[in-house]
This record gives structure tokens, sequence and C-alpha cells, in this order.
DNA sequence: TAAAACTGCTTAATCGATTAAGCAATTTTT
DNA sequence: AAAAATTGCTTAATCGATTAAGCAGTTTTA
């Protein structure tokens, strides 16, 4: 029953007694087809639900107007929101996306990068695993001498396209803000210092600190791995010190979220207590009670600029000199966590 | 700089002064070609990093040893566990996936669809949209010939294997833990009743009140689309009863949490004067306060039994007498929301 | 020792679409 | 009216890997 033979180019050729050149050309609607033959050639093809073989195609063009998408994982909002964007957009212009998550580790990254060269993708646009400092993979797409864009977690030293946030401005603005509620001593869970974002999100944070004459204390500034888990043991940590801070600046949300657990479960109140302000503005942060104060990363932005890099790309391949590294600008969400005087 | 020419077959065989042909053996591994060729082939395919062209043998084999995967979104728990679980298998048999989303939309389904045959998948994996009703564009994935496996969201009439879960069971088991802990008058926010889905909760509600002989008030059965905020509004149609219900189960978490928000609201004691159940044990079902109780819906092991099913089926592509349908049984996780007397 | 079987390769066709080159017929230009 | 340009196609090569068929030379079997 199953009707397995594809009819191809050769079929509507045969049926129309015309080259199989010809019915490309037609299809393609070249101007050296008269208009009855193309009329024809569309109609068979309709008729015979004609379907042209990509894989055909895209070897003899080469180029298989597929691209790469690399990202930790898929199940934060942020990552899937930016997928999400880029995909109209690409996929308007012709192209297809193949999602590979990292889940963070940097050899399964490696996997994906191969995965998606071997499936002859025409670019790659990544976010890099919290694990990696290693380039040598990313350098492999280079110089295989296709486009590859970095966002949110890019590396500078890599001479690449580049899309995210300001991440010193964001926590600048965070710390500001919880000054202004009044706080004096803001404690920092951040992430990897290693990890460019997040190196940024602690420099953003002493420089506002100290702009303020504010001290810094060291033990209020964390590494974090900004798991749930890990914002818990964090603030556990925070909790059990002499001078408790007023207020914690998460750099992550599911860790702002454990950390709000703690505070919660010992009976400190938030935001008069202890304030609270994680990053990325991932929904539960609006769900959870209180409400926890968030960076909007503008993933929808994000994801469309990325995707315009990539075509820029794709349509200029030769003007690779001028490098483009485009800053967003975060914008607070101040909720429940950090809003001292609800008006 | 840029090195654009990759290695091919030809360049190894002409580097060693033997046949394309021979080289593409001695790489399969092939029994008519001596070790010392292949020893010598993969040296010199490792030191020129050959990389094969997948367009051309996937063009050659009539099979692109990719799958495709059609999730409503992919920033759900659940979707993004079934993927990545599958991805591991199907990985692991030199497969690839590509994700698509079809964001509950019928007509972004469709395309999806168009864009995964045209990609020339060697079979399609997918959950369908709440709004699709209309069968025909998955009749075309079965025209090609290619295998096609429905998981969580599909439909009977589709004569196509299907992973998922005891919807009618785990909603039986639900009522019956309500009942358990002394609800009376339990409500039911379900989802569409044309999804097959919600249509087996709505039974399984439905039969459970009736077998432990409680009144079927129709005032307490409200159909929604299961979004939060529409959660919120049929939690604000029920808290305008005359009679209030003292147990609400809802047939998605997202739902469950507008409906918990709406409860704390208006003051109302949870579990003790509403209890509350959700479904789909999202992550945030134990982040909130009080924690959600929910169903888990195994997503990793729907994950691996989908990619399974679509293995068997490639190997097998003669035997489709018969049918797979895997129904696996749920879990209640019992959370606060539901358990009125905390041991 | 002749026939059969195996070894280790080569040749050439193939997958389906694209495209450079070319050719005959028609139309436009000079 | 001859030259040039245009139209509308065809032929054949090509993308890179795979594979059926085949062919020497060697080894095994009867």
């Amino acid at each position: 029953m199953s009707k397995k033979r594809k009819t191809t180019l050769k079929d509507i050729a045969i049926l129309l007694d015309i080259s199989t050149a010809a019915v490309s050309k037609a299809l393609q609607d070249d101007s050296r087809i008269s208009a009855k033959t193309k009329e024809a050639v569309r109609k068979v093809a309709k008729d015979l639900n004609y379907q042209p073989n990509h894989l055909a195609s895209a070897l003899r063009k080469g180029k298989s107007n597929l691209v790469g998408v690399i990202v930790p994982r898929t199940n934060s909002n942020f990552f899937s929101s930016v997928i999400q964007n880029m995909e109209e957009i690409l996929n308007k212009n012709g192209y297809n996306i193949i999602i590979t998550q990292s889940n963070e580790s940097y050899s399964k990254e490696c996997e994906a990068i191969d995965t998606l060269l071997f499936t002859q993708v025409d670019g790659i646009i990544a976010s890099m695993a919290n694990e990696t400092t290693d380039l040598d993979y990313y350098e492999k797409i280079k110089s295989r001498g296709i486009p590859l864009i970095l966002f949110d977690r890019g590396e500078n030293d890599l001479n690449v396209d580049y899309i995210g946030i300001d991440d010193y401005a964001s926590s600048h603005m965070i710390v500001e803000h919880l000054i202004k509620e009044g706080c004096k001593r803001i404690a920092h869970i951040g992430g990897y210092k290693r990890t460019r974002i997040f190196n940024n999100r602690i420099r953003g944070y002493i420089d506002a600190l100290r702009e303020n004459n504010l001290p810094l204390a060291h033990e209020l500034l964390l590494e974090s791995s900004l798991t749930k888990e890990d914002g818990r043991l964090k603030m556990e940590q925070l909790l059990a010190l002499g001078k408790r801070p007023d207020a914690v600046y998460v750099a992550g949300d599911y860790a702002a979220l454990g950390a709000l657990q703690v505070l919660q479960e010992n009976k400190i109140a938030v935001p008069n207590e202890i304030a609270l302000i994680g990053f990325g503005n991932e929904p539960f942060t609006a769900m959870v009670s209180p409400t926890i104060s968030s960076i909007d990363q503008h993933s929808s932005e994000i994801g469309r600029l990325a995707a315009q890099t990539f075509l820029e790309r794709i349509k200029m391949p030769e003007v690779k000199q001028t490098l483009c590294k485009k800053i967003l600008e975060a914008k607070l969400i101040v909720r429940d966590s950090s809003n001292k005087k609800p008006s």
C-alpha cells in the first residue's frame, strides 16, 4: 500500500517530454524557460506531489540550508525563547535549524559540534556550556569556513560574532537598585569567575559597591554553579555569617529560588530583612511568593539578532574583518523580593 | 586563510594511488579490503582530517540518519526531558535529531512536517499541538513511507505507534487520593475534551466519582486551555459558586499554579479549605509554597521508548501490522497542596 | 591438476538536482 | 539583408559517497 517511490525531476521530465534541466529551471523560475513550459511543469509537479530532494540539491549546491544550534539546555525559558525567535527568522529565509543540547558538559558540546559539522550545516549558532574553557573545538568550526555566532555565553578570545546583554551594566543596575532600597550589606552569589558573563556580573557588583562607598566584604561574594541546590547551600553559608547581609543578588534565577526557599525556611522576611534579586527573568520568578526581582535578558531580541547576523555572514562571507559584537541593554524587573515599600 | 576545500574520498584515493571505492570500503571495514590497505587509508584519513560528506552518503543510501521531532514547545520540563532521553538513544544508534516546535498551533505544525520531510528525515516522532484535530498532514508522513511515532498527545484514529501514560488511570488515582483525604466536592479543571488525553482524564475523573458514590456536579467540571492565565479564570469561576468545591484537580501544572495564586489571593487555606492537584510534575510544583501535588509522566521513559520504537520500525519496516501502543503507569506525587495531615 | 573459491582490488553506474556550455530557431539591430 | 542578440531548450558534467559487477591472482578443494 505504501507508495514508496517519490517523484523526482525525471518523472516530471518524462511526462512532459522535456529534459530534467528544463524542469529544474522551470521550478526555479529561470528566465530562459517559457511561461507555457513553466506552467505545465508546475501543474505536473503539483499533481505528482513533487517534493524536491533536499539532499541532492544540497550536495550539488554545496549548502544544506541547515543551521546548527547548540545550547546548554532547552528547558530554560531564556534559551527556548531565543531559539523560537531565531527559528522564525531563519525559516523565513529558507533555513531550518537543528537544535542540540550540551547539558553544560564540554564533552557533549564537542559531540554536538561534530554532529552538526557531519550534518553539513551552513553555520552554527551557539551558547557555550559552563564547563567549556577549551576553545579548540570551536576553532574546528571556523576552520571549516562556516559562520559561527555565539550568544549569551561566549568568549571574547574566539574572534567571532557575539550577541548578548551588558552583564556589567545589569549587575551595576541591580546593586544600585538595592542601595536605593536602603540595603547596605549586599551579598552576591555569582557564577563561575572564569565564565566571561559571570565575571562581568561580578565586576559590575564590585564597581557599583565601590562607587557608592560601600565596603566590599569578601565573605559576601560567593562563587556558585547557580543550580537551585547550590543556591540553597550558598544562602545557608551567608546566613551562618556573624554579620548577615541585608540583600542577596544571585546571578541566576534557579539559584535565587533555592536561596529564597532557605530564607523562608528560616522565617526571614523577604525583602524587609533580606532583599533578593535573581537574573534571567525565568517565568517562575513571577510565580513564586514573594515574586523574585530579576533581569530580563531580551531573549527574543537576542534570537532575532543572532539569526540576522548569521544571514549577513552567509550573504557576504568575504567581509570577515568587521566583527559583529552586539551588546543589548538589559532590563531590571522589580518584584516583591526587592521592593521594600509596596506602593 | 580559510581552508575551504574539504578532503574527500578522492583525495585519499589519489594520495594512496587506489580507487575511491577501495577507500570507501576500507573505511567501512569491508572484509574484501586487506588489513594493510585499511590501515593506510585510516592513517591518511586522519592526517587529512577527513570528514565524510553526509549529504552524499545520505543521497546514495537513501537515508539521512536524521529523525524529526515535533513538540508543542521545548520550554516545558516534560518535553525537554523526553527529547533529551530520546536523543541519547538515537545518537547511540547513529541518528541525529532535528527539533521543531509547533507552539500549539496547527499551521506551525504543518510547516514543521513539511520542513522535516523536506530535510529527508528517516522518521518523525511527534507530540501533537492542542489545536490539531485534522490529521491529513500526518497522513502525509505515512504516505511517505517513513515511520511516525506519537507520544503524549496522539490520536488513536491515526493508525500509528504511540507512547504515553495511562491518563484515565492517573485521573482515577488523583480523585481517589483526594477522597481519601476527606474531600467530597471535587472539581476538575480539565483540558479540551476533543484532545484524547484530556478526554481520558475527564473520564477517569467522572468514573472515580461515580464509583465512590459522589455526585457529579456539572458546574465543577470545566474545560480549559490549561495556561496559567486560564487556570486563574477557572479558579475564580469555581470560587464564585454558591457551594464551593473542597478540592480542585487541574489537568495541567501551569493552570494549577494560576489556580493556586487565586486561592492565595483569596486567603483560602490550601489544602485544608481547598485541596489542589496538578498534572505533569513540572519542577516548579516543588518550588512554590505550598508545593503542588502532581502526576509524574515518566518523561525519560517515554523518550527512551519512543526512540526504541523508531529504531525497531526502521529495522523491520515490513512488520507494519503489529501496532505498538505503549501505555505507562503514571505516578502520583503527593505534596503539600493535597496533604491535609502532614505526618 | 583442473575446478572452485577466495582475496583484493578496479570500473562504472547510481542517488537527484543543478548548471555550464552549446545549439537551433526566432527576433532585433544596424 | 547580414550580423547580433535573444529565446527556449538539450547535453553532459558535477557534487561525494556507495555498490553491483567484474577481473586478475592466489589459495583451497576434489
